[in-house]
DNA sequence: CGATTTTGACCGGCGC
DNA sequence: GCGCCGGTCAAAATCG
């Protein structure tokens, strides 16, 4: 993959971009979803395989878009929204008391996929039955404890496997980057609220 | 020099 | 109670 966090042509490098590579989905495949905390889907029909784990729901679930020769990826947006439309009850917390998880199992070669947010990494550690370490990340912004996982899967490491834990309490800062730059690629960006944000689960 | 990552230590939950 | 394991902390190292 061509994309490069330091490329100056990237007025935001932590969002994914592909300004050199003519076919990026070559390189990404947003696969399937993994797992999210139960009963989320259940007993609907009006979104009938949104939740189901196959390569032919993949369509659902990417959300590239390619606007004079700029290939913007965003994170699974639409899905994850209908998503956490669904938690808005909140009834379902883990022990930790941070509320929805969701993973995503995606093709990549790179990890630390970019969703919106901002994060640091506060931990990495190996785990038993897998070869790959996984590395945690936090969200940076101040009173937001949303938390992400990332490792590889054990049995195909050109999956990656990413688990958020909680819900945002700010928009996406890739939101705004977005909404500013009508010029280069008016409709490049999906602009949309992060389905993680606290507007989107309520 | 501030921000970020690395990495070993530490802690709590859980099963035996 | 003990040991294993996953998750977090925090000091040191590295980066830009």
């Amino acid at each position: 993959m061509s994309f490069s966090p330091t490329d100056h042509s990237n007025p935001n490098p932590n969002s994914i971009f592909f300004p050199e590579n003519p076919d990026p989905m070559a390189d990404f495949e947003l696969s399937d979803y993994l797992m999210l905390d139960a009963g989320v889907f259940e007993d609907d029909t009006s979104e009938k395989g949104m939740g189901v784990a196959n390569e032919s729901a993949t369509p659902k679930h990417s959300n590239m878009q390619k606007n004079n020769g700029v290939f913007c990826f965003s994170f699974s947006l639409l899905s994850c929204l209908k998503i956490c439309r669904r938690c808005k009850s909140g009834e379902k917390k883990n022990k930790l008391g941070l509320g929805h998880r969701i993973a995503f199992r995606m093709k990549s070669e790179i990890e630390a996929m970019d969703d919106g947010y901002k994060w640091r990494k506060y931990g990495k550690k190996s785990v038993k039955n897998s070869p790959n370490p996984r590395n945690y990340y936090k969200c940076v912004s101040g009173g937001c404890n949303v938390k992400k996982r990332i490792e590889r899967d054990r049995d195909d490491k050109s999956y990656v496997i990413t688990t958020y834990e909680g819900v945002h309490n700010h928009e996406s800062p890739y939101t705004s980057y977005c909404n500013q730059m009508p010029l280069m690629a008016p409709n490049a960006c999906i602009s949309q609220p992060s389905p993680f944000s606290s507007s989107f689960s309520t």
